[in-house]
RNA sequence: GGCCCGGUGGUCAAGCGGUUAAGACUCCGCCCUUUCACGGCGGCAACACGGGUUCGAGUCCCGUCCGGGUCACCA
């Protein structure tokens, strides 16, 4: 059957042109993991940059790996991290559809189109059995690759079951340029006739892909380096079509060590665990976007980034190209920078779900908890256990009443208290200016240091060493009634 | 194993032929202080190795070593 000429005509028609077109392209796995969220990042960053578009397209060409629900995980993530797509399966866009299983039979027109260019073949033989792992490397002599057209065409036409090969030239080299790596040339030789379409119909990532970025008009092809290998095949596809190159952005992996990819099977954390975890997703951004770019010039030390500032700092010329491995200790460093830099409204709004997990008392102020925690807390996890004493007094011994820089000793901490209990018991209005006076003023009276008695106070309102905020602070939130009763348990230790 | 890519403190990294080799995280010390934090100040710690080229090399070239990727009808 002849092939349709007009269809292509109207597919080049479609194509927008003159702007920086881009596009994250993941697979509907149900799990966005580090390295993804990064390239989807770059991919966004590139496009904003440049004001150009952001495309978001779903790879789903294996059909034994669907995943239920897998493509909302995308969505919901994309739009948490406010990585908008201006066009995409669930906006449109002027090259729908957006779905690589909804184009099945674009890429067999363009294969059938390749063949007929002499850049692909019809291929008849059996799937090797476990070509993984066979520790054999060796390119078998494929004979389909001689087959002449005709008799290819008949053994089509017959219905017999065929895959579509590219063929590689058997001779010379192949040099394709990337933005991060620069030239890198092959030699063919080393290349395989890499199927095209399956026995299913359906495209490999391979051909899916290069069919799919020039259709949608995409400007710079941003992927992960493990298809750097890929990349010599896919400038001789765009030859063979005669097409333009893509700018290539080949982003180097986020290891979790030396050796190891992040991945879910070592456990590690998904975007999804990280949030979990208490990381804010602005933070999770910011330390992602650092991981394997770094601004150069006058903001070379910057590091604290909003979404828009890296879309205006981002710049290819960064980008890092060796493996940047996955510090968790230096994202929960982002992460207290931004709880910190939260509004303490912002923050007691975030906070307050986390410290109701321990503390249920209404009387208990969530947003005066809040105050003392924002400068005390890397991640929002830590907050339920560090206020749970507000709910309950815990069990503690005498021996936390001696602190040696505060000069206290059981004994001192005896006569503290006795003399604390008398001054709050007298305090009309119970706020942090009172209690701070009538204590400062008790020390002043005792000549003793101010820490001598905000020490014992605050252990016996708390019952514990380290506390989030000082005497003042606990004593004010517990109230005067549980702060007294508190300070006079503490008493009956001595 | 072939091919491709990479290698600056423990980690992320700046550096683009001449620098006392930035900065950040971690760790340590000091100051502040009502514990702990926050904040401030200071400190420990690096150019994988060997040859070239050059007046001069972390920066350029070659080799070695180490690490990663790839060699699927997976993406």
């Amino acid at each position: 059957m002849a092939l349709d000429m007009k269809y292509f005509e109207e597919m080049e028609k479609k194509i927008p042109k003159g702007k920086v077109r881009t596009r994250f392209a993941p697979s509907p796995t149900g799990y966005m993991h580090v390295g993804n969220l990064r390239t989807a990042l770059y991919t966004w960053l590139i496009a904003r940059n440049a004001g150009g578009t952001f495309i978001l397209r779903i790879e789903d060409t294996d059909q034994g790996r669907l995943v239920e629900g897998a493509t909302d995980v995308i969505y919901k993530t994309l739009a948490e991290c406010k990585l908008d797509h201006d066009e995409g399966p669930d906006v449109g866009g002027p090259v729908a559809p957006y779905i690589q299983s909804e184009r099945r039979d674009t890429y067999g027109k363009y294969a059938r189109l390749l063949v007929e260019k002499g850049h692909a073949y019809y291929c008849f033989c059996e799937k090797a059995d476990s070509a993984e792992d066979t520790g054999e490397f060796d390119r078998a002599e494929d004979l389909c690759r001689s087959l002449s057209p005709e008799e290819a065409q008949a053994r089509v036409d017959a219905g017999e079951p065929y895959v579509i090969r590219q063929r590689i030239p058997a001779e010379g080299t192949t040099t394709f340029h990337d933005a991060i790596f620069g030239d890198i040339t092959v030699e063919n030789k080393t290349l395989d006739d890499q199927v095209l379409i399956k026995r299913d119909g359906m495209p490999t990532y391979n051909f899916a892909n290069v069919i799919d970025d020039h259709l949608m008009g995409i400007t710079h092809v941003v992927r992960g380096s493990e298809y750097l290998s890929s990349a010599p095949k896919y400038n001789l596809l765009y030859e063979g079509f005669g097409w333009d190159i893509p700018t290539y952005v080949h982003c180097s992996p986020v290891m979790r060590d030396a050796q190891n990819k992040m991945s879910k099977r070592h456990g590690d954390p998904s975007y999804e665990d990280l949030k979990d975890q208490g990381f804010l997703t602005d933070a999770i951004l910011n330390y992602v976007a650092l991981l394997g770019w770094s601004p150069r010039g006058d903001i070379a030390e910057k590091e604290v980034f909003s979404l828009d500032e890296l879309a205006k700092a981002f710049d290819l010329a960064g980008m890092s190209k060796s493996p940047a491995i996955f510090d968790i200790e230096k994202l929960t460093h982002f992460n207290a920078l931004y709880l910190r830099a939260m509004s303490p409204e912002d923050f007691a709004r975030v906070a307050k779900p986390y410290i109701r997990e321990t503390v249920k008392g209404e009387s208990l102020s969530a947003e005066e908890i809040a105050a003392l925690l924002q400068a005390r807390c890397e991640r929002l996890t830590e907050i339920p256990e560090k206020v749970a004493f507000f709910q309950e007094l815990p069990e503690y011994s005498a021996e936390l009443f001696a602190n040696k820089k505060s000069k206290c000793t059981p004994e001192v901490a005896k006569e503290m208290l006795s003399s604390a209990i008398v001054v709050l018991d007298a305090v009309h209005t119970w706020n942090e200016g009172n209690i701070h006076d009538v204590l400062t003023g008790l020390a002043e009276g005792l000549q003793v240091k101010n820490a001598t008695v905000m020490w014992p106070v605050r252990i016996a309102a708390a019952g514990q060493a380290v506390t989030p905020g000082g005497a003042i602070e606990i004593c004010k939130i517990l109230g005067k009634e549980e702060t007294l009763r508190r300070l006079k348990l503490g008493l009956e230790k001595l």
